[in-house]
DNA sequence: AACCCCAGCAACCGCAAGCAT
DNA sequence: TATGCTTGCGGTTGCTGGGGT
């Protein structure tokens, strides 16, 4: 009855569906198939747009889609493999998996880069990272905010005691959260020098172990890796980025300073005591970041002396 | 129990491409 | 060729339920 008397006066109706809507736009599409989506309105049959009918079609009441169940660790790691290669074509995207629309596979994404977002503290609300870092370390060496990227700030001419580190990001969208390692204060600093031209294969192609990389610099794997497990943060995708990290495609560059600390107190930081138990504890950091934020590790536009 | 925060999801909106007239 | 309509896509928003305090 209220049906009738909106759609006697043509209200556009919006919102959740309702189960009988569902059933009118079934009832369509097995008459005249997936298409005419505007005569279902035109007819009188529904009062929602041409468009929320596809949509609804396409998202929710198309055959073999898997509502309901989450990405598989198989289907994740496509998508990230994908959207690398793609970039956001969620629709092109969606046709290398089964049973998920573009939608999907967007909300996937966005809620991926949503949590990457908050753990790196790139969202206005702070994060936990943010808290926990006001709370456990001194005043004087407060995590600062995001900035614009200090790569490689060593060769600014900067008095700074701060190492070189050539992180960037290999697609835009990641440069803001390995940004985050930038804007760390000296103390802080991880001592990573010169990641690299094909740090990442984006192909995941090569079976590379982590066993190179550790004969180099035993301790930045080890301690990477059991800190995302101890944290119950095992991402298979850590797993990937060890697993194709293939130390002979890195230049010449790389530098795995042997003996090093991943944390190094620099300069004034290191009389601290409580800034020395944080800095000698990766956990205490690390144990905040995602761990693939580790996948997108790029080197620098160029190289640090130019 | 009430409140808050957050993640996940469904749906809407604007834009662009394709097509018919 | 110009115009209007339809469809498809990607970005964004708003709702809801779960978990924590």
């Amino acid at each position: 009855m209220e049906d009738r008397r909106s759609q006697s006066h043509e209200v556009l109706r919006k919102g959740p569906w309702k189960l009988e809507e569902d059933e009118v736009l079934l009832n369509h599409v097995n008459r005249f198939g997936p298409r005419d989506w505007s005569s279902i309105r035109s007819k009188g049959l529904l009062q929602r747009t041409g468009k929320s009918c596809r949509l609804r079609w396409v998202n929710k009441l198309r055959p073999n889609l898997k509502n309901g169940c989450k990405f598989t660790a198989e289907e994740e790691k496509m998508v990230i493999e994908l959207q690398a290669q793609f970039g956001n074509k969620w629709a092109k995207i969606a046709t290398y998996l089964p049973g998920r629309t573009d939608n999907d596979v967007k909300n996937f994404w966005s809620s991926r880069q949503k949590r990457l977002a908050r753990l790196l503290q790139t969202s206005p609300a702070p994060s936990k990272l943010q808290r926990s870092a006001k709370k456990e370390t001194p005043v004087d060496f407060d995590i600062p905010t995001m900035e614009a990227p200090k790569l490689s700030s060593a060769s600014e001419g900067e008095s700074s005691s701060r190492p070189m580190l050539c992180l960037s990001s290999c697609r835009a969208d990641y440069v803001e959260p390995v940004n985050m390692f930038c804007s760390l204060p000296d103390s802080y600093w991880p001592k990573l020098l010169g990641f690299g031209q094909d740090f990442l294969q984006p192909e995941f192609n090569s079976f590379q172990t982590s066993i190179k990389f550790e004969q180099q610099s035993n301790f930045h794997t080890q301690s990477l890796s059991s800190t995302f497990s101890s944290q119950g943060l095992h991402d298979p995708n850590f797993d990937v980025f060890l697993e194709t990290l293939d130390v002979s495609q890195l230049t010449n560059e790389v530098q795995f300073p042997s003996g090093l600390q991943f944390y190094e107190p620099i300069g004034c930081c290191s009389s601290h005591d409580d800034v020395r138990e944080n800095v000698d504890n990766p956990e205490s950091f690390f144990s905040e970041f995602p761990a693939d934020i580790f996948e997108h590790i790029e080197p620098p536009p160029s190289s640090p002396e130019n």
